[in-house]
DNA sequence: TTGATTGCCGAAACCGGTTTCGGAGCGAAC
DNA sequence: GTTCGCTCCGAAACCGGTTTCGGCAATCAA
């Protein structure tokens, strides 16, 4: 006698109740007194089946609620229908709100097309390319979305190197001659907002403008700096390095590089943030030198998080349609895996300005701003600020 | 001749390199000179092998990189080996930031197990039914999690009946003679939290203190107003109807509902609220009314999420670990689709207290509070408060 | 020595679909 | 009247695993 593995030998309970069984390809054919190799390809939309045949099966299957089993179909086709993408869940700034608007999106797309989309984490950037190959050699997925795009990306040599299809939520190779040779991708111009932020700015009479991008491993942080110097120059205002800084992904690291913006001796009046985050975490440096975000100086971010709304004054910002890029994504990437040449699925959507109450015609020179911030520090010195 | 109805001809580039090609359970058994059937059998750990040859097996198995196809198994297991989760998009409250920690707890149990997690969205409740259906008739995933339990819940009815594996995130059937017969769960007690957050008031010497409890179709909202209440009578205060509020899901909803117990005639010192975001819309209510949170008026929370740490002052609230959540709930699940029993799957986790300075010792009566709240607004009626 | 167990493995069926291949039936062309 | 080609469908192989069943050799009991 052999025994199975299993634990306890409740195995029957979990069978569907027998009344309810799942219909199968062979009862459809003989309920229809057609060949089971029929049924299935007039199911799949074969040429060489009529069309009155077609329409039968089509609507009997649907009366007798046939659904193929999809792992069935995959052990011959190969492909399971569905999608995965694989999220890095050590990163800092990983309490994104958006993310269920993103897979909200990605699964509709995918649901769309009758398939499915399975996800995983990674601890680390090691990590991520042995659940990535997990994925692959298990077969449980026939692409992927790449979530936030590297200059430099292992993901995706991995996957090039295999010859799995992917498709990039964002750009990738910045600075390279042909930077987005043949993969395809989905992306939002950040660089586009970012460039109407400053110019926007200008445009209240900023003369002093700085910018604060993210992390520069992230091809979005070099976007988005480039949309800066396009503004300034566009403005006809010098680019004065000082005025750049780098690495900000938090709210903590946004309000370090607020503070060291702010208290240059001659500070820029308006701060342009390549995330809402980050520029959140300057409202509790302006708070501390006593400087009233909209009036003393002027706060941009780029994002479009719900919190941008709530805090005071509310944040002018660059709201991106995270729903509708998963969408996207998931199309796209579908269409991929069926054949379409990955250098013609490329789409490159826009951020969409929400006025609010950060920003405004700037009340100080960056000399008074100074002189402001100088005063308020010495006098608060010491002092009671809880 | 006859045409496959798929796009373009480039399939044959969608084909993995075939130097890479993937190793077989035959040729893995050619390589050992075992029969297919044995070498299967010695993997999947049966008594019928012996010792050695399962270790040579394994080991050889883990040299040549051989993983079985999950969906190949499946045809003859009916196990896909894979959990899935579907999220309600339609939420008002659908902000979730935790979302990424509770996945990423999901994926790591399911990895440990060397499952995988699939998702889906529904847009409704209607449509919650029709996305649980499609995936059980395709089979896409073993169980699901059923996230934000309701005291009637349709997923569980409809999942019940068609005997496939679930388990909740939270519990259900409130009010029911055998509330919880025999579904397994994983929950935070959150009545725990809330009893002893009315507690702490009680201790700091709040004499009146209310309760904004969220959607009362969602099961969690009666265990919190029920911790509630057992707080106010392990403190030996009355039960006062009216400062019990329910229905305060969104930050906004928060608000009205705030502000609702702060213009009572006798309002009360301290409010313990069901959810953060609902708390969280108590802050610009006290601002309005020009009350300080933490000296006029007592806040407390529950979720712990990120953004109450940075509200001013920081919100004192019961923390909840997400993702070890996710991690319990996939582990569970596993075990009960591997035969394990429901009832016997079932565990009740702490959150823990983060004390911040939303709350303290009252600094005024409800008496006082209530004429400074009607002297302030009274004052500022038609001024200017931007 | 013989018959019955036991340990271990191979052959073959099986899971539920898809795809290949061949052939019946029919009309048109020679 | 053949022959050809076309339309439409069935039989059978196939995908990559799992599971059943039976059999051989070695061991054990009688």
């Amino acid at each position: 006698m052999r025994t199975n593995p299993s634990l306890p030998k409740r195995e029957s309970s979990l069978r569907r109740d027998p009344s309810s069984r799942r219909v199968k390809l062979d009862e459809l054919a003989d309920h229809l007194g057609l060949s089971k190799s029929t049924v299935s390809r007039a199911l799949n939309g074969y040429s060489d089946i009529s069309e009155t045949t077609r329409k039968r099966v089509e609507s009997t299957a649907r009366k007798m609620g046939y659904r193929p089993l999809s792992h069935a179909q995959a052990i011959r086709t190969g492909k399971v229908r569905a999608i995965a993408m694989v999220i890095n869940s050590g990163e800092p700034d990983r309490h994104n709100p958006f993310l269920q608007d993103f897979l909200a999106g990605a699964c509709e797309g995918a649901s769309a097309f009758d398939w499915t989309m399975t996800i995983s984490t990674a601890k680390s950037e090691k990590d991520m390319l042995n659940v990535l190959g997990r994925l692959v050699e298990e077969r449980k997925a026939d692409g992927f979305i790449l979530p936030r795009t590297e200059v430099d990306d292992a993901r995706i040599k991995y996957l090039s190197a295999l010859n799995v299809p992917f498709i990039l939520y964002g750009r990738t190779g910045y600075g390279q001659a042909d930077p987005y040779d043949d993969t395809s991708w989905f992306d939002i111009s950040g660089e586009t907002a970012i460039r109407s932020a400053v110019s926007r700015l200008s445009g209240f009479g900023h003369r002093r403008i700085g910018f604060v991008g993210s992390d520069p491993k992230f091809n979005y942080s070099h976007l988005r700096r480039d949309g800066y110097l396009e503004g300034l120059k566009a403005s006809g205002l010098p680019i004065d390095p000082e005025l750049i800084r780098e690495g900000a992904r938090t709210r903590d690291e946004g309000a370090v590089q607020a503070r060291a913006l702010l208290e240059l001796e001659n500070p820029p009046t308006g701060i342009v943030f390549a995330t809402d985050l980050a520029a959140l975490g300057s409202y509790t440096v302006c708070a501390e030198f006593g400087l009233q975000i909209g009036k003393d100086v002027s706060i941009l971010g780029y994002d479009g998080i719900p919190e941008s709304q709530y805090v005071s004054p509310g944040l002018t910002t660059f709201s991106v349609d995270s729903q509708r890029a998963g969408e996207r994504l998931a199309e796209m990437l579908i269409r991929q895996t069926r054949g379409e040449a990955p250098e013609s699925l490329r789409e490159l959507g826009e951020a969409v300005l929400l006025e609010r109450n950060s920003d405004g015609p700037p009340r100080l020179t960056p000399e008074e701003l100074a002189r402001k911030i100088t005063q308020y520090t010495n006098g608060n010195r010491g002092g009671d600020r809880s």
